[in-house]
Parts: C-alpha cells; structure tokens; sequence
DNA sequence: TACCGTTATACCTCAGTAAATATAACGACT
DNA sequence: AGTCGTTATATTTACTGAGGTATAACGGTA
C-alpha cells in the first residue's frame, strides 16, 4: 500500500481558530439552507454545537460572517454575508492548492 | 489582528495514520535518548500512550521505523532504524515546505 | 540466583468534551 | 391573542479518550 499525505489547514485570529474544515462546511449549509438549525440538522450536528462555532466565527473574523433573523412567519433564520463567502472561498482555494502542493511533495520525496 | 494560517499533515497507509506530529516528536526524543521510557517522559507522556503509538507506526510502516531490546545490563532499550530517520527527516522537510507554501497562500489572498 | 531498568500489556478510574433536554424570546401572520 | 419555527442559552447526562496503577518477562551483571 502506498503512503498518501493527509492534511488539514485553519485561519487563526490572535492564537484562537477562526475557521477550519467543520466551520466551514457548516458555512456553505447555513448558505444553502437559510437556517441554522436546519444546516447542523443536514449535518448531523447538534444546535447547540452549530450556534457555538457559528458565535466563535462570528467574534473573531474582521467583519461579520452572517446575519440572523429571529421571529417573523418563518421563525427568523440565518444569512451568509459578502464577506462570509469571500471567506469560505479564499479557505477552499487555498486547501485545494495546498493538497496539490503536497501530493507533489510526496511524490518527489519518492519514500519506500 | 493579522489572519494567520495554519496546518497540521500526515502520512497515511490503507487508511490509517502512519506518521503525524506526535509520532515525529516522540520518534527524535527516542533517537536522543536511546529508550521508549525515557522518551516518553521527555515529552510528559504516558508510556503507555508512547508505546502503542509506536506500536501503531512499526505494524504500518513498510519496513521497521525503530529495533528494542528486553533486559540486559541497562534493561533494553529502542533505536531508530536508518529507515525511520529517513521518514522524520521527510516528514520535517515536507511539513516545513508546507508552511512556507501556506503563508505565502495567506498573503496573497489579502484578506481584510 | 538476586537485582535492575527496560519493554510489553491488562485493567480501572477520571475528566473533559459532546450530546440530549428544557426553556425563553422573538415577530410575522391568521 | 394564539401559532409557529427559529435563535439563544442553561442544565444535565453520557461517553470516549487519556492517565494511573499494577504486573510479567527479559537478560546482562555482580
């Protein structure tokens, strides 16, 4: 069996996790859903763990990443904003160039 | 306060982690001081927790990563096979080209 | 043969994290 | 006013992972 290399990367804001893969997947089904509670339902997370990532993301990036809504016909619900998804993006690109990055390293580095 | 970007990687068999941190940090304390038990300590880990890590890296690995010896005037001991210098020596150059990669990546996204 | 420090392994306990449960507040609509 | 689905939060419960303790085996040496 060949050996592959594995990796995860995360932003970091004064030494505390900004976002990392789990956050950011829970972006992109809050983006999808409209809905926190719906999101970590589609995600098989607990509400109470969502919101506390959701809160932990939102008191340290530099601009807010969602807006919520409470109340109103459809109980309220939860928004990405711009900035939100530049984050999420620049996240993805970044991963995805550095698994590229890697899986040239290891195979350069040619281990038997 | 800046965004920073961080990272963590491993390698991989069939699955499983072969090499990660932990396993790097404890395979150069046990180059250093000769013995499994020692190095563990070094580190401020159980030695139960340093032998099945590894343990878990030798039945992985394709060829042995350390040799022990039982009993004897000094009660055994554990060296690291020129193979398993190779892998630390791989995985510290690899993961030290990763972060450069990363920072690089960071800076050139400018995020606000 | 008794001693010593090491490897190797089983078992039990405990804490820190994750999950489940409960409850309040909110606001558009009927 | 009552309903509904959502956000927001506290409290309690469950569980997994880590650590502590104990013990056997090993083999040079005195």
């Amino acid at each position: 069996m060949e050996y592959k290399i594995k990796s995860r990367i995360w932003i970091e804001v004064d030494g505390e996790i900004l976002l990392g893969e789990g956050r950011v997947s829970l972006l992109k089904a809050i983006e999808k859903t409209g809905s926190l509670s719906k999101a970590s339902k589609s995600l098989g997370m607990s509400y109470k763990k969502a919101w506390s990532l959701i809160d932990a993301v939102n008191s340290r990036a530099k601009s807010p990443v969602c807006n919520t809504t409470i109340g109103g016909t459809k109980g309220g619900g939860t928004q990405i904003t711009a900035y939100g998804k530049s984050l999420i993006e620049a996240y993805e690109r970044i991963n995805k160039n550095c698994w590229e990055f890697l899986d040239k390293q290891i195979s350069e580095a040619d281990l038997k």
